[in-house]
RNA sequence: GUGGUCGUAGCUCAGUUAGGCAGAGCACCUGGUUGUGGUCCAGGAAGUCGCGGGUUCAAAUCCCGUCGGCCACCCCA
């Protein structure tokens, strides 16, 4: 008979016992940060009618998207992201949730594109979002957020870069160029990839735009210095449109609100070559990069979607939000050698090695468990060593080491497996010895 | 989706140029140590050379296809 090659689709990968528990701390500390924030939780499914997420990304979304005939012969697709779904959920349900709505979601999404480092088919993004207010403080809070967010996953070197769609439609309209807006924005975005001679380049290319044109358009994207003085030599360029004052004033009031929200300036930058591909995004925008791998690409974005849920429902319904990508960030934090290689997740090792003791061993095992401590149970009784290695290679904390001997007296001997010192402990002081021990070893 | 590049033991990789017995280091297992891990010593196990086909007396090596990884384009988390 012959065996079926395990294999996994291209894109779509298994998450080993390590990966995994560092991919779970930083989920908790994720939702740790967002629940701190008010956002409460919520889940969608995995299929929607195809009709829901069709054509509400852009073109280049609508030519990743999974997409097939169900056995009841529905149109359906998986999912793309969890914005999208959100606003359907959102319209769906406004009448029992009311507004504003704050939530958090995590969850696989699906994209049928070309693989690479930190970009895969399938990746699990972590949302949160504010529905149903327009208010800047909603802009503040959300990079606030993102700010505390990556200072809890104790990741030193991050930038969030923003941006007002509002203020670059601004200088579209001054230069005449919003009909190809999306071409514009698509060349500007590339800058610090492909540098400013490129981008002109482009910007004839695609666009059809004059060197006048083009100018202007590098003019502001070059545009260098503290927020500050970027925020000053602004206004000169992008002209006094409406959209242009709108977004002005809304950098602005976003830099002087995660000022006041104790956010470092140098966590938070002004980046007008920022305009991210989705086309749903209507004000603020946002990505965020590693200081120390930003050829990764952006590891938490998103920005403001006013209109998103109007395709769903007459109520007006503006959002905006932020996604961590949980793949692309682990991929990160492993490259930089930061991820924490424990794969144990018991505090506690009790090797099983007096034979005919197991079911002393057993009860030792659950009464530890019930005074709170997390203990794991040798199941063969294998020699000490072996059993003491297999603890050393897991990265257990303490191991409790009770033979023949420490049965007969009522003792047991804890030993710190990082430190290799041991004591011998009286059973009825056991729980409190290793508690101690856990607590100030850390 | 397009182009480039790579795929050999669990991992990192030699070997491919010019076809001629499938290798190393680390990891793993056993013993030295009948009750104590990380060091040391000795030994052991482990590979459809990604997969399929072709050329050849002979293929890891050459050719075609395919799958997968990486890089670029595109786009994005």
């Amino acid at each position: 008979m012959s065996i079926i090659q395990p294999r996994t689709l291209k894109g779509f990968r298994d998450y080993l016992p390590v990966p995994m528990a560092a991919r779970e701390r930083v989920l908790e500390v994720a939702r740790s940060v967002y629940r701190s924030f008010g956002f409460v939780p919520i889940e969608t499914p995995v299929l929607e009618y195809s009709e829901i997420l069709f054509g509400k990304g852009g073109e280049e979304s609508d030519r990743q998207m999974y997409r097939f005939e169900d056995n009841g012969g529905r149109d359906v697709a998986m999912r793309f992201d969890l914005t999208v779904p959100l606003a359907r959920f959102a319209a769906q349900h406004v009448g029992t949730l009311g507004t504003p709505f704050k939530r958090y979601q995590v969850g696989p999404v699906w994209r049928g594109e070309n693989t690479q480092r930190g970009r895969y088919r399938e990746f699990v993004q972590f949302d949160f979002d504010t529905i149903g207010t327009e208010s800047l403080v909603a802009d503040v809070e959300t990079l606030v957020v993102v700010h505390d967010l990556f200072v809890a996953l104790d990741i030193s070197d991050f930038k969030i870069h923003f941006n007002n769609r509002d203020l670059l439609n601004g200088l579209l309209e001054r230069l005449g160029l919003l009909e190809r807006g999306a071409s514009v924005l698509r060349a500007l975005d590339k800058l610090p990839k492909i540098g400013a001679d490129a981008v002109r380049a482009e910007l004839h290319e695609s666009s059809a735009a004059t060197s006048e044109q083009a100018d202007a358009i590098l003019a502001l994207a070059e545009l260098r210095g503290t927020n500050d003085e970027v925020l000053a030599a602004l206004p000169a360029i992008v002209g006094e449109s409406p959209h242009a004052v709108t977004g002005l004033a809304a950098i602005k009031t976003v830099l002087e609100g995660v000022r006041a929200a104790g956010v470092a300036d140098s966590r938070v930058r002004l980046d007008v070559s920022i305009a991210r591909g989705l086309t749903y995004y209507t004000g603020t925008v946002f990505e965020t990069f590693l200081e120390d791998l930003p050829s990764i690409g952006s590891v938490c974005s998103g920005g403001r979607y006013d209109d998103l849920a109007s395709l769903y429902t007459k109520q007006r319904l503006p959002g905006i939000g932020g996604s961590l990508g949980v793949d692309r960030l682990m991929a990160a934090i492993d490259e930089l050698g930061l991820i924490d290689d424990r794969g144990a997740t018991a505090d506690v090792f009790i090797p099983y090695f007096a034979k005919d003791r197991i079911n002393d061993y057993l009860s030792l095992a659950e009464r530890l468990r019930k005074a709170g401590l997390s203990v794991e149970l040798y199941p063969e009784p294998r020699k000490l060593g072996a059993q003491m290695k297999y603890a050393d290679r897991r990265g257990h904390r303490l191991a409790i080491v009770v033979g023949d001997r420490e049965w007969e007296a009522g003792t047991a001997q804890i030993k710190d497996l990082a430190s290799a010192t041991a004591q011998e402990v009286a059973f009825a002081n056991l729980v409190e010895r290793c508690a101690a021990l856990l607590e100030d070893g850390v």
